[in-house]
RNA sequence: GGAGAGGUGUCCGAGUGGUUUAAGGAGCACGCUUGGAAAGCGUGUGUAGGGGCAACCUUACCGGGGGUUCGAAUCCCCCCCUCUCCGCCA
């Protein structure tokens, strides 16, 4: 959510930057309900004052015995006016938060105009792809050969874009999330946490996940309970409503979820494998951040969870994703991109973003600075890294001629020693 | 799920319709006092909006939302949360 002060304040830089989202948003109407309410809460603070007024009067007429009932009905006069201004303060209020809570973060001016991600542009790249001399196989082939993966059972027990892991299989998403968790952790100073898989509107809303994509969510039915679609939900509202001390900040949290989406209006999309699941584990990494740190914090936390990639020896590209393809609440997004060999490219294992005052502002995020002054926290997060993802990105890269996957070194404590998966 | 008790400022805690401008205390800040400290004394100390160059003025806020009333922390209704007991349960 933009900040109204700001937006009147600013008016041209706002459309400016909007522009380069897509999509039209109604600035214009924004500013004159905004300048229509001001005048309302005016004229209703005034008389609101004059009724206090009259009232106290009241009172002490009445405890000296004098008659007070042309007072009264000046007041009751008032306060109908008052009751008719307030009907009409929130209906117009109503009317700015729906536009306000439409429209998406400003981009910071360090990411790149474009419509889509074809203007995403590449910040580094790290290891270089496996060579195969033999036709590698993609994870769907290798797992259901494994043994570990089988997809057509998750399909009778749920349905499709679910998973079921057996054996090593299971045992290795396991490991993944307490090696990630571990290295987060230890080497890197994050706080771990095991939060609510379950969250209400409010901390949808605080996140900017409601209202506007709802339908990208599994709600429970007759409930005000939503399956989150990301740790991020349940992490960053921690401190809905808070302030903080100013000393605290950065604060760094971790958190392993399961992660829940209803992929609607994907139908087409991804429909192999593991990539693209109605549930996935996943290890986030989230940071509440001074203002002015904020950007410093969007590369360490990105190098944070490239390093998990490095440990693992998966080549991988940064992407810095350009303003018409960010999220919502984002204002600069990272996505760090591991190769693929089945699919001959890059594709997305986690995506970190600096949402400045955005999400503090809807879930009131503060804290008090050096001068004893309040303001927002500026919150990010990032995965580090998504499980699944991870788990078929070193089947693909580590799979061997005769259908073996050999077991990165790092992963080896946390699989009893396990060297390679065969059948 | 049932019964009961609660939710007031940074914290504790008083307050059942009108000098509440939220008592009192603790904490914190500043000052006085002191060789220094503690104690003591004094002053100040919430959040969000609006107005003013400023001192200041003003509106809202006592878990959330409605209502009654000239006037609500206080009365009524709905909801949320916490605690205790019972039931059920891993």
């Amino acid at each position: 959510m933009l900040d109204r002060n700001f937006v009147r304040a600013n008016l041209d830089f706002v459309r400016k930057r909007l522009s380069t989202r897509g999509g039209d948003y109604s600035i214009e109407e924004l500013v004159s309900v905004d300048a229509e309410l001001k005048k309302i809460v005016l004229r209703s603070d005034d008389l609101r004052r004059q009724r206090n007024e009259a009232s106290e009067e009241i009172g002490r007429l009445r405890k000296s015995g004098q008659d007070t009932s042309v007072r009264q009905s000046q007041v009751k006069e008032i306060s109908n006016e008052i009751k008719s201004l307030e009907e009409t303060s929130r209906s117009l209020e109503e009317k700015l938060n729906s536009i306000l809570h439409g429209i998406p973060n400003l981009p910071h001016e360090t990411v790149p105009a474009g419509s889509d991600e074809a203007a995403n542009a590449e910040v580094r790249r790290w290891g270089t792809a496996p060579h195969f001399d033999f036709a590698p196989l993609d994870h769907v082939d290798l797992g259901t050969a494994l043994g570990i993966l089988d997809l057509d059972r998750a399909a009778k027990i749920a349905g499709t874009r679910f998973s079921l892991l057996r054996a090593a299989g299971a045992l290795m998403e396991r490991a993944l999330i307490n090696f990630m968790l571990e290295v987060h952790v230890t080497q890197h100073g994050y706080t771990e946490v095991l939060p609510p898989f379950v969250a209400n509107s409010t901390s949808l809303f605080g996140t900017g996940n409601l209202p506007k994509f709802a339908t990208d969510l599994f709600r429970l039915e007759g409930t005000d309970y939503y399956l989150i679609p990301t740790a991020e939900v349940p992490v960053t509202n921690i401190y809905q409503n808070e302030i903080l001390e100013g000393e605290t900040l950065p604060q760094k949290f971790v958190a392993y979820t399961p992660c829940f989406r209803s992929e609607a209006g994907s139908y087409g999309k991804d429909t192999r494998g593991l990539i693209r699941q109605h549930q996935f584990n996943k290890v986030e990494l989230v940071k509440f951040a001074h203002p002015d740190k904020s950007y410093e914090e969007l590369e360490a936390l990105t190098r944070d969870a490239e390093e998990i990639l490095q440990r693992l020896g998966l080549h991988y590209r940064v992407v810095v994703l350009c303003t018409g393809d960010m999220g919502f609440s984002s204002a600069k997004t990272y996505d760090i991109e591991v190769w693929l060999p089945s699919q001959n490219r890059f594709r997305e294992i986690s995506s970190c973003s600096n949402f400045e005052a955005f999400q503090a502002r809807r879930a009131g995020i503060r804290f008090r600075g050096a001068d004893g002054k309040r303001q927002f926290v500026h919150t990010l997060n990032g995965s580090g890294l998504a499980i699944g993802r991870t788990w078929l990105a070193i089947l693909e890269n580590y799979q061997q001629r005769d259908g073996s996957v050999v077991i990165p070194q790092a992963l080896r404590p946390y699989m009893r020693g396990l060297e390679v998966l065969r059948k």
